[in-house]
RNA sequence: GGGGGCGUAGCUCAGUCGGGAGAGCGAUUGGUUCGCAAUCAAUAGGUCGGGGGUUCGAUUCCCCCCGCCUCCA
């Protein structure tokens, strides 16, 4: 990249990978600086910046304090920085304050505060976390969804880590990098824009943050003369304090089709000190300028054609940095030294024993504390460690902290303890980690626990390779195998070979490695759901209206019919299509419970629902078998839901609310749903829990959950502001939308959650409820299957059925069944044992038999013979027998059973001297009886087909060692 | 979603050109020992994850499924 050489279109940080605040899979303020530490020739000495600063905390010097008693900075420190202007006049001096300036400042501007939208998106498979401020708005910018406010504030919590925007690699070498980081963003859905856009964050920055205007810098997308000029009049910016970008840099788009805009971006001069060289100036990417504030315009709409329109209702999607932004207030050179990791990253120096270094030394440190505030707030919003997906990225996260912290010398498992301390950071902000303290806290030691494992048993497996090693070199292949398979790091790998004087083949790795990504990339490129198609096919619809609350049929008008993904004007009997109407009482599958089934009908047809599932924009989709006639779009419909299904699937719904509250009573508050499924025939629970629930809980959970169907209790539901029904404690799922209207499930004096599904309306509806499964799904989630209602007798009748089947059997009533069925088993075993005690006898005296008929070929002893109905097992037991008397030569027996032909031939020592093979002798008598065999030099067995051969076979076996014996003559002579 | 590895006695695991299912620990019984610990000996315990195929014969080779571990996306 270039520098300050007066042409270069400088970023400021905002690069092609970095679209803004609002890309759904973009970067924003955050992850863009790419400057590194100890550059060569930058401006920056390692450690100069920030001497160690342990004991200072978060929560000291908060608002109304002046920069003078802030203990942050000792007299003795040399800060090259140029942090002494940065706050002047403002009295903002840690991250929560201004968190808390931030609503309140827009808050009185006309904006609803609105709640952090958890970190796994509801509703966006395409996205693994959420990692800008407009997630939870995308649908309100799309037009899709509407809020009761236009003006909203929020600090999101956001997550970069695996998918297409992944920091990971970068986190702990650059100032600016975290995979956990907070987005402030003020937004406006069609109300205000450019002016007011610019005019308030201008307002804020220089007058509630006190940051002095000479410090302050914008960029503006080449052509958008609106905003160049705002920024003049706002903020008095002549045209050297305004860059202009291209489309690169400062055109901000959703998506290939939709909102997109020019966006404008803020910069602060953090100071001459800081200048890549003499001559910089803005605009210029190096550590002097950073980028604080990205103001996205949404103004255009793009089509399938890609020609832009001109929105009605332009609105504003806007992202400040909080960790880059305190590291501005509170003057320091990164986001490492603020109060939001200085406390982390102090508790792991104190773990380590040693100093916590700001340069390349402390970069250890800085990765566990980034990976350790990361995994916390992933397990908080509901993900669990796993093989795939979100979990897996957490899985990395946790492993590659441990792996750090155990190269500090740390004791594991030490994440468990650092959850305080990341909380007080947080300065009350992000109350979840209290809530879910004992959760994050088992995961984090289940998974350090696991790791552990893992590491050992890597080491053993690469000290037998290494062992083996013979030219000093470690094959790449063997430790991609050990990486691949066995999960261990290669830096261990590494590590450890070169203290064992062994080279590792780093490029046969890496090339390893490539091959495995390419394979992933072109597996996942093949892939792709019918139901994003089906949405794009769709997306002209309004959201289809739900009246399955209320009842479970009505008329409505059909809005369109698709075949395979496109639209037609009709479907007749045959394909399977999909149809979607302006209202519909079906329930779309969601929230773990089943889409409802049901029939469609109009005058000209009837087609039945198979299935029900929710499409982008809140569109329900029916997916249909036309039976009669046709269903065309325009027609009026009828909509019936198949009531017996759905009842059924309420029963259990229902009964999961029950059974997640007798859980939570009897095992803990640190229960929480992980996973639900609920149909007609059953009801699926997971739940996080970390051993197995005893036989005395189950018994427990069962009998409160019946206690309280017995009771007959209430069961009601109510939309509710989100603050309220948290207010009456009612049960936040990781699920739930984090809307600002939740739907409030409530019975009666027992249990509150957020649910859309739908429930029986009192609990004796449900029946009874029966446990008839519980395992473990994954490290600390327990899995709990359920039946209730008719379900229930029906396999009670099933299991009657069962117990009546086996009293007329065995004769003997239900109370004597164990009793005579244990009688039965031991007669059975007694009985074979007697049998083959009996035929062991019968073998003996057979053996007896045998001995007499042994000849001399030559110089050796041939025992050859056929004997009366002696399975293959037997011959081979005979043949033991052979080999503990040591009767010496060769063995060859041939018997019948069952239609077949078993042999075995067995030579010893002094017969393969002789230079017999049984392999070959047991051919020979194979060819008399249609039989194969085979087996070792002294040892073979096989089987034929035609037992009139057996005697034939003997003489052949004979004849066969006499030839052997004539065509190989002794050494010694003999004959 | 795509790969790789693993699944054998209660536990930890051996078991290669396909042919007699094993070790250590644990359990039971007996011996030695003042008791425990320890130690010696004997014994029990296995649909070799499940199903299908190839073969005279499959723990072993092939295919499918299930479970666990692991990497990539």
């Amino acid at each position: 990249m270039g520098r300050c050489d007066g042409t270069f279109a400088c970023t400021g940080g905002a690069g092609p990978d970095h679209p803004g605040p609002g890309a759904a899979g973009g970067g924003g303020a955050d992850s863009c600086d790419q400057s590194h530490y100890a550059r060569p020739g930058g401006c920056l000495l390692p450690g100069r910046c920030l001497p160690g600063r342990r004991g200072h905390h978060q929560g000291s010097g908060r608002s109304g304090r002046g920069r003078a008693d802030r203990p942050r900075r000792r007299p003795g420190d040399l800060l090259r920085c140029p942090q002494t202007r940065s706050s002047q006049g403002g009295n903002m001096s840690t991250s929560g304050d201004l968190r808390r300036a931030y609503a309140s400042y827009f808050q009185g501007l006309g904006h609803q505060v609105v709640a952090s939208a958890p970190l796994v998106p509801q509703g966006d498979p395409s996205l693994l976390f959420t990692n800008s401020g407009m997630v939870q708005f995308k649908n309100v910018f799309l037009g899709l969804e509407r809020r009761p406010y236009n003006r909203a504030v929020s600090a999101q919590k956001c997550v970069r880590a695996g998918g297409k925007h992944n920091d990971l690699s970068e986190v702990g070498r650059t100032p600016r990098h975290h995979v956990y980081f907070e987005m402030l963003g003020n937004f406006s859905f069609g109300d205000y824009f450019k002016p007011e856009a610019i005019d308030f964050a201008w307002t804020f920055l220089t007058r509630d943050l006190g940051i002095a205007k000479d410090r302050l810098y914008a960029s503006v997308f080449e052509s958008d003369e609106q905003a160049a000029k705002l920024w003049h009049q706002v903020a008095g910016f002549g045209p050297e304090r305004i860059a202009r970008f291209g489309a690169k840099e400062n055109f901000w788009e959703m998506a290939d089709t939709g909102p997109c805009g020019p966006n404008s971006e803020i910069f602060v001069d953090l100071g001459p000190e800081l200048a890549c060289s003499p001559g910089c100036h803005f605009p210029c990417d190096c550590d002097r300028f950073v980028e604080v504030w990205n103001l996205v315009f949404m103004q255009y709409d793009r089509g399938q054609d890609g020609q832009l329109t001109p929105l009605p209702r332009p609105s504003v999607d806007t992202g400040m940095g909080l960790e880059r932004m305190t590291s501005v207030l509170e003057g320091v050179r990164s986001n490492w030294q603020t109060d939001l990791f200085v406390p982390i990253l102090a508790r792991i120096a104190d773990l380590a024993g040693r100093p916590y270094h700001d340069g390349e030394e402390g970069f250890s440190m800085r990765v566990v504390a980034d990976h350790a505030r990361s995994s916390m707030f992933l397990i908080a919003d509901g993900v669990l460690p796993a093989n795939g997906g979100r979990g897996y990225v957490l899985r990395r996260l946790i492993r590659r902290a441990v792996q750090m912290g155990v190269g500090l010398g740390l004791k594991s498992p030490f994440l468990p303890t650092l959850l305080p301390v990341v909380e007080g950071t947080m300065d009350g902000g992000r109350p979840e980690l209290n809530d879910r303290r004992s959760l994050i806290e088992g995961v984090l030691a289940a998974e350090e626990e696991r790791f552990a494992r893992t590491l050992e048993e890597g080491n053993r497996l690469l000290n037998r390779e290494l062992e083996a090693v013979t030219n000093g070199t470690l094959a790449g292949s063997q430790a991609f195998l050990l990486y691949d398979s066995y999960g261990f790091p290669i830096e261990l790998t590494e590590e450890l070979s070169e203290a064992a004087g062994v080279r590792v083949d780093r490029a046969g790795f890496d090339q390893r490695m490539a091959e495995q990504r390419l394979q992933a990339r072109a597996a996942r490129s093949v892939s792709g759901g019918d139901e994003a198609a089906w949405a794009a096919a769709t997306d002209q619809l309004p959201a289809t209206e739900f009246v399955g609350y209320e009842r479970l049929s009505d008329d409505s008008v059909v809005l369109a019919v698709l075949v395979g993904n496109a639209l037609v004007p009709a479907v007749g009997e045959g394909p399977t299509a999909v149809v979607v109407t302006a209202a519909t009482p079906f329930y779309a599958a969601g929230g773990g419970q089943a889409g409802d089934v049901g029939v469609i009908s109009s005058v000209s047809g009837r087609a039945r629902v198979l299935e029900t599932r929710r499409l982008a924009g809140d569109r329900i989709a029916h997916l249909v078998s036309v039976e009669e006639g046709e269903i065309a779009q325009g027609d009026g419909v009828h909509l019936a839901v198949d009531a017996e299904t759905r009842r059924a699937t309420e029963r259990n719904h229902t009964a999961t609310h029950l059974l997640h509250r007798a859980l939570r009573d009897v095992l803990g508050d640190h229960v929480h749903q992980a996973g639900s499924v609920v149909d007609a025939q059953r009801l699926r629970f997971d739940f996080t829990h970390f051993s197995q629930p005893e036989p005395a809980q189950l018994a427990a959970v069962e009998r409160l959950v019946n206690g309280w169907i017995l009771d007959d209790r209430a069961v009601g539901w109510r939309i509710l502001a989100r603050p309220e029904a948290q207010a009456l404690g009612a049960m936040a799922l990781f699920e739930e939308k984090y809307g600002d209207q939740v739907r409030m499930v409530e019975v009666e004096d027992c249990s509150k959650e957020l649910c859309g599904g739908t429930h029986v309306s009192r609990t004796g509806q449900i029946g009874l409820l029966r446990l008839v499964a519980e395992g473990s799904v994954a490290s600390g989630v327990r899995r709990i299957t359920a039946i209730t209602g008719w379900e229930l007798l029906a396999r009670l009748h099933q299991r009657d059925g069962l117990v009546e089947t086996l009293t007329h059997t065995l004769k003997v009533p239900d109370e004597q069944l164990a009793e005579r069925v244990q009688g039965l088993l031991d007669e059975a075993v007694s009985g074979t044992e007697a049998a083959s005690r009996a035929r062991r006898a019968e073998l003996e005296a057979q053996w007896t038999r045998l001995q007499g008929q042994t000849r001399q070929v030559g110089i050796l002893q041939v025992m050859a013979a056929a004997v009366a109905n002696c399975s293959l097992d037997d011959l081979r037991w005979l043949a033991g027998r052979w080999q503990e008397t040591r009767a010496g030569g060769v063995l060859a027996l041939v018997s019948n059973h069952e239609q077949r032909v078993p042999m075995v031939v067995a030579v010893d020592q002094q017969g393969q001297d002789h230079g017999l093979d049984a392999r070959q002798l047991i051919a020979v008598i194979g060819q008399q009886v249609e039989g194969r065999g085979g087996g070792r030099l002294d040892w073979a067995q096989g089987s034929g087909q035609r037992p009139d051969g057996i005697g034939a076979a003997v003489d052949s076996l004979i004849e066969a060692v006499r030839q052997r014996l004539w065509q190989v003559p002794e050494s010694g002579g003999g004959r």
